[in-house]
DNA sequence: GCCAACGTTGGC
DNA sequence: GCCAACGTTGGC
């Protein structure tokens, strides 16, 4: 059992928005090779923090991982006709009833180091279960 | 295989 | 809107 956070801004597709719709989704449209590489490390029930990126700049909820990695739907062929980036499926688990922001995170010196703040363009990162547990505790949980 | 130029992300 | 950090591209 791992952890991870996933980036999303939410103008595009905000934590109640995958919310209300209730269903599966693909965690599409990553194009990094190292947000890849890790979406490809994630199992079956790794739970996930969903930040909201640009505005916000704060972990609003949980989410866990229902398939494995698989084709990006959203994604050409290269020329070779390989589909080269991949992505899981998530469904929202709870949301955090205080939402932990980014300027929090970097406050606190447990948290300072995070993937997060140490590689802040890095959409889908790992999180240490240190991590995951102070920020479920500081987010109400 | 190196590196300069350029593009993108995301915080501020 | 700016800029730092990082990734990618392409010339050599």
């Amino acid at each position: 059992m791992a952890y991870w956070l996933m980036k999303s801004e939410p103008d595009v597709n905000s934590y109640d928005d995958v919310v209300a719709r209730g269903v599966p989704e693909e965690w599409h449209s990553v194009r990094n090779y190292t947000a890849r590489n890790n979406m490809k490390a994630m199992q079956l029930g790794d739970e996930a923090f969903f930040y909201h990126s640009n505005v916000g700049k704060e972990i609003v909820g949980i989410i866990k991982v229902v398939a494995l990695a698989h084709p990006d739907s959203t994604a050409e062929p290269n020329e070779k006709g390989n589909i080269v980036w991949e992505c899981v499926d998530v469904l929202p688990v709870k949301k955090l009833p205080k939402p932990v922001t980014l300027e929090t995170i970097k406050k606190t010196p447990e948290l300072a180091n995070m993937a997060l703040v140490k590689l802040s363009r890095l959409s889908v990162g790992p999180v240490t279960e240190a991590e995951w547990k102070l920020i479920c505790k500081m987010g109400g949980l």
